[in-house]
DNA sequence: TTGAATTTCATCCGATTGGATGAAGTATCC
DNA sequence: GGATACTTCATCCAATCGGATGAAATTCAA
């Protein structure tokens, strides 16, 4: 039942002081990065259930980049880690980041708190938002391929085909296809009774 | 800048231990309630920032139909209060709401972390709230009037014209009218660069 | 290595988009 | 009453959208 934790965080003592507090609570730390371009070679590996993750970490990529990279193409709930006195990044955070939260001076407490909710709001977000592969397919009584599964999500999210197309890397004509293929497997005409059948 | 609450429990002391605590922590507790008939009754009349309300409230609603009430009509957060000890309404309440948060054992830092924490997820949500008329005003330097400003929440929340003509109750037409002006007030040539400047 | 499944992309087309222009109806304040 | 600002709507147009069709490139199991 122990959920698996990685921290990014350059500061040694922080990161020490974080594994320990975490191991306390009962979380099983996976491994602890220094930078951010370490982290995104090791993160398909390593399938944590959280990320913490300060904001200002060294490397490539910012802190907000990060975060949207973990949200939207690993889909794992983060934490970040910041100090209380940095209200700019707060406010950055909170308005780049809807499902990232703020951890201000380590307390126990706090850290167990913050993440209970922000793995309540993953489970939440995903039981909502992000649909289950399986259960679309059991339900509708059709197999999806991989491409099919990712874009058929996006889709329930109410993006267009060119946003879609955007995030996945792929050119718009590609995005069509899928959905093409999606219509056929289901039986529906357009993207809104492809939607609704799948949301029931 | 003290955020306006309204509570919603019918155990006495905790109410009273709740009032006594937010108004130390700086937030105005506009009312509070004992039951959610009541409260449904008086809400439209309150305008409170944020609710904190007992999930097994007496009434003829429960807290969990209460809950989806006040997020999906009236979109404001709020806050479950529930007891440590009491799992099952608290794994409920999880499943059910995905921008309720579980209140445990009283203790000033907790509730004020936890409202701080909802009140974000609704900012994010609901960015209208963020979107504060007079501030637009003034960092643009320009003069908005209702429409406008009402028009250019929704834009910023990336709606298309035809979901914002819909969600006012006009025409396409009107929705682009006030676009034009604004773009004329603000100084730029599409909607792109109008939300740009909006946003910093 | 052959063949099927998967993923990718281009082209065509009717419908819809965002934006430009013009203008009518409605308040509100001198 | 008239001037002013605000809200509402219609029409035109280039660009884009979603969808249909066809077809390469890639992956992978038989």
């Amino acid at each position: 039942m122990g959920q698996n934790v990685v921290i990014v965080e350059d500061e040694l003592l922080i990161r020490k002081q974080l594994e320990t507090i975490l191991r306390k609570l009962g979380y099983e730390v996976l491994c602890s990065f220094q930078n951010s371009d370490e982290f995104l070679d090791r993160l398909p590996d390593l399938k944590p259930d959280i990320i913490l993750f300060d904001i200002n970490i060294k490397g490539s990529q910012s802190g907000i980049q990060l975060a949207q990279i973990v949200r939207d193409q690993y889909r794992i709930p983060f934490v970040f880690i910041t100090s209380y006195t940095d209200r700019d990044t707060i406010n950055a955070a909170k308005v780049t980041m809807p499902n990232g939260y703020v951890i201000k001076p380590f307390d126990e407490k706090d850290i167990m708190m913050i993440m209970e909710i922000a793995l309540y709001n993953a489970a939440s977000f995903q039981e909502e938002s992000i649909l289950n592969k399986q259960r679309i397919e059991k339900k509708l009584n059709i197999s999806l391929t991989e491409r099919e599964y990712i874009t058929l999500s996006d889709l329930s999210q109410g993006l267009a085909n060119s946003q879609i197309a955007a995030k996945q890397y792929v050119s718009i004509n590609t995005v069509k296809t899928h959905l093409r293929n999606l219509y056929a497997k289901v039986g529906v005409r357009d993207r809104v009774n492809l939607v609704k059948k799948v949301l029931q």
